[in-house]
This record gives structure tokens, C-alpha cells and sequence, in this order.
DNA sequence: TCTGGGGTCCTAGGACCC
DNA sequence: TCTGGGGTCCTAGGACCC
């Protein structure tokens, strides 16, 4: 999907159509997490600072993301590629890989067949949810997603077979999947800028300068040698929360209420996943940006919000954090199917993993009511962050409602005051209004579903 | 007031086992 | 009593992706 999260809100919000959007954190550490391609031309990126962001493109729009409605729009785009055949392989939330060998057409899959699917699902999921998408098509992995960014957005790249080399050759190294800048250096530095050099490039020596898996992959990758698989329902590894605080925290009671507080939202992930995990891991990030992960292997997988808690209290306490911490995290790994039922394991699991001297395990074990719910549905602020005032009650994109202008959406608020558009997906630009932020009148309200527009007739056949 | 959050995979060293 | 050669598991860190 093309600049996926920014695109669904400009499809929710209409006077945003044809606007700069920038979707991300937006407290003083926030991040962008997507441009749409209007805020894209001022030279916002992904993963850029909100702040830069902010200088660079005053005018945009800065909404805060809501994954709620990305996920359900998401569904509906996944599920269309599912008609095409069931191995689909999701890579996020707005990407995916799909083994056309696995659906009906399969063995009758020459250029034009493939073409020709492509172009329906385009338009279907523009029918579908008014978004556009960017397909790209060929023998393997590694050229389909190489295909599907060579012509963003809106893009359709069919790749003939044995034309994948001409294609890979005048690459910049970085266009492959798995060379990030680290990587990018250590070939700058070697001479090799692009996929052609890395080709050339003997395999020892890469091997040499990367490592084994890193060397090997990248050599095949390079002569366009990519036989992985499609990978339907890959069960997640690992499941971890994480926050970063808008000052740095120095306080050990902080710290620790706070990994009580991530213990508890990863818990209550890993219970909703129905798994249970035997390694419980703490991530700290030091004021200067430093990062440390302390992990310690449990006897047996708990789901136990009492192990997980007292786990990581004891791995925080292990570690220096003089200067501060701008960052926390929990996480559960060495995941295992759990099984709710089996009481006798999950007893047995619970005891040997706590030991003998670490207090009271159930005590207190759910004495975190303030945490219930602090993260999950539409009326939650998703940018609470402890330490601060106290959550703030309106957030610029937020769904409202009104008792008398009807539904909206938060422009901004400041002062005792915010700013509501009036307007709803499908309809008319909408008409601004300014309340107190306490009007009894204005509420939260869930999104609204997307409404794609009208395609007039003509527009149907793909220009491909 | 530079630098989010949720993941995956790999490497390297040490413990431990046969 | 100068001490091999596997193998697995655990821990910590780092690169990378969206």
C-alpha cells in the first residue's frame, strides 16, 4: 500500500485529500512513521524526528496513528489477496507477498495471466477501500518486492523471466532487502556501489566482510538467486512492549513501577496471543542513546504476569542507570503454544520458574487497574506517557463526536481549547469549530469505516 | 530538547555435555 | 597435570525491516 497509514487517513478526513499528512509521535520524541507523498515533496521521511518534520513542512497535518483502523482496512486488503491464492505472507501491516502457484491459475502463469491479475487486484482494492497499491510481480521474493517499489505509488512492474539480472545490475547495493547502512558502508568502502559489483564480488570475500549468512545471501541475491519460499500464518517469536519517556527517567522506583507497568501490557499481549514464553528480556536505552538487554531463561514458558514481573524487576535492578534512561522495554521470547487449560502445567510452570525466594508471586498480581485498557481501543490516548500532567483527553486526528454538529475529528487543542472539522469518510470537506476542551457536549467516538469514492466507469479498466 | 515501536535474523563467547 | 572435537543452550549486542 502506497504511504499506507497517511493514505487511510487522508481517505477518512477529506479535507486532507491532496494535503501534506504526516502520521507519527508527535511529543518532543516523536517520530514520523509515514509521509503522504504531498508532505513527502518538503522532504519528510519515515522514521525523520516529528520535530524535523514540523520545520520542514509547518503546513501538514500531524496526526497521531490509529492502528485500530489501519488493521481493519489492512484485513480487508489481506483478504483480497487471499482470493488470489492462500499463500499470502504478510510482512506488515500494508505488505505482503502472495504465491500465485498456489491459486487457481496456477501452471498458466505467463506474463500476460499475471499482468492481467494484477491490474483486477489494483482495482480491486481501490474499489474496495479508495487506496491505491503498488504491485510488483516475478519469479521470486527478492524481484517481486524489488519490482513492487519501481514504480511507486500507484505502480505495476511485471518482471519477464530471465530478464531479473538486467534489471538487479545498475541497483545502488542499498536497494536490496537486508542492506541498511551499516552494510551499505562496508561495501562503499570495498568499492562495491552496486549489485553489478557485488556480483563480481567473490563470495569468500563477502563472506569475509559480512559474514556467513550475510556474505552467502547477499552473493545469490546479486546473481538474482532467490528460491524462499511463501511463508503462510508464521507464528510471531517473540512479543515485546516498549516506551520511550519524554524526559529521562532517573528515579529506581520509577523504573521500576514503569517495568511493572510494560510487564503487565506484555502479559496481557502474550495471554491474548494464547501463548506463554520461557524468556523474559529488558530493554533499556541510556540518555545517551546507548541501548542494553538483559534476558534471563526461565525453567519452563509462563504466562504469569507475577514471573514476568518479578523477571524483570530482577534483571533492571542488575543494571547502572546513572544519567538516566530515555527508553524501557519487555519482552517475551521462546515462545510456546500455551495451554490455557492445562492447569497442572501452568501450576508446575509458574513454581519452578519463580523459585523459592521471590516473594509473594500473587499478591498484587493484578493490582494494576490503572494500566487496564490504558493502550487498547478508541478511547485510550495512544500517547501517554507517564511522568507527564495527565493524559491529554483530546489528540489531534482523533474520531469525535458532538451532540449537535454530529461526527469529526480533532484538528488540535491547546489552551482550554480544541478544534473539531466537522466532516465524515465520503463526504464533503467539513467545517471547523473550537470548544473548551471540558464541553460536555463533545465526546470520543470510533472511526467511522472508510468509504472508498465513487470510480466513474471509464476509470475501471486499468491504465495500466 | 535529534533519533518510535514492534518485530526478525545473525554472531560470538561461554557453559555444558558426550 | 599444555589440555580434542563436536553439539546445544544461553546471553548480549547489532543490523535490518516496516
Amino acid at each position: 500500500m502506497d504511504a499506507f497509514y497517511a493514505s487511510v487517513e487522508q481517505a477518512a478526513k477529506p479535507s486532507l485529500a491532496g494535503r501534506p499528512v504526516v502520521v507519527g509521535g508527535l511529543g518532543p520524541r516523536g517520530v514520523v512513521a509515514t509521509a503522504s507523498y504531498e508532505a513527502r515533496v518538503f522532504g519528510v521521511r519515515s522514521a525523520m524526528p516529528a520535530r524535523e518534520a514540523r520545520r520542514r513542512c509547518p503546513n501538514a497535518a500531524f496526526l497521531v496513528a490509529r492502528f485500530t483502523l489501519y488493521r481493519q482496512v489492512s484485513d480487508i486488503v489481506m483478504g483480497l489477496l487471499r482470493e488470489l491464492s492462500p499463500l499470502v505472507e504478510p510482512l506488515s501491516l500494508d505488505e505482503a507477498f502472495v504465491d500465485l502457484e498456489g491459486g487457481p491459475r496456477a501452471g498458466a502463469l505467463d506474463t500476460a495471466a499475471v499482468t492481467a491479475i494484477a491490474r483486477r487486484l489494483r482495482s480491486d482494492i481501490r474499489a474496495a477501500t479508495g487506496l491505491t497499491a503498488s504491485v510488483g510481480a516475478a519469479t521470486s521474493k527478492l524481484m517481486a518486492k524489488l519490482a513492487s517499489e519501481a514504480d511507486k505509488p500507484d505502480g505495476l512492474v511485471v518482471v519477464a523471466p530471465g530478464t531479473e539480472r538486467e534489471r538487479l545490475d545498475p541497483l545502488p547495493v542499498r536497494a536490496l532487502w537486508g542492506v541498511g547502512p551499516a552494510t551499505g558502508e562496508t561495501l562503499r568502502r570495498a568499492g562495491i556501489l552496486t549489485v553489478a559489483d557485488l556480483a563480481a564480488t567473490d563470495e569468500a570475500d563477502l563472506v569475509r566482510m559480512l559474514g556467513q549468512a550475510h556474505g552467502r545471501g547477499l552473493h545469490a541475491m546479486a546473481l538474482g538467486l532467490d528460491d524462499r519460499p511463501v511463508v503462510p500464518d508464521r507464528d510471531a517469536k517473540s512479543i515485546s512492549v516498549e516506551d520511550t519517556f519524554e524526559t529521562d527517567l532517573v528515579d529506581r522506583d520509577r523504573i521500576t513501577a514503569e517495568l511493572d507497568r510494560l510487564s503487565a501490557r506484555c502479559v496481557e499481549r502474550l495471554r491474548a496471543s494464547g501463548r506463554s514464553g520461557r524468556t523474559v528480556q529488558v530493554k533499556l536505552r541510556r540518555y545517551d542513546f546507548s541501548t542494553l538487554t538483559r534476558s534471563e531463561t526461565l525453567a519452563a514458558p509462563t504466562d504469569e504476569l507475577a514471573v514476568v514481573r518479578e523477571t524483570a524487576r530482577r534483571l533492571g535492578a542488575g543494571v547502572d542507570v546513572t544519567g538516566g534512561l530515555r527508553l524501557l522495554g519487555v519482552g517475551v521470547s521462546n515462545l510456546a503454544d500455551f495451554t490455557q487449560q492445562d492447569l497442572f502445567t501452568h501450576d508446575l510452570a509458574r513454581d519452578e520458574a519463580a523459585g523459592p525466594d521471590d516473594g509473594p508471586l500473587t499478591a498484587g498480581g493484578a493490582g494494576h487497574p490503572a494500566d487496564a485498557g490504558a493502550w487498547a481501543g478508541p478511547g485510550a490516548p495512544p500517547v501517554f506517557h507517564p511522568g507527564r500532567p495527565a493524559p491529554a483527553r483530546w489528540w489531534p486526528g482523533q474520531d469525535v463526536t458532538h451532540a449537535e454538529h454530529g461526527p469529526g475529528w480533532v484538528q488540535g487543542s491547546g489552551v482550554g481549547r480544541v478544534t473539531v472539522r466537522f466532516e465524515v469518510p465520503g463526504g464533503p470537506p467539513g467545517r471547523v469549530r473550537t470548544f473548551a476542551v471540558d464541553d460536555p457536549a463533545l465526546a470520543h467516538a470510533d472511526p467511522p469505516p472508510l468509504v472508498p469514492p465513487p470510480v466513474p466507469a471509464g476509470d475501471l479498466r486499468d491504465p495500466g
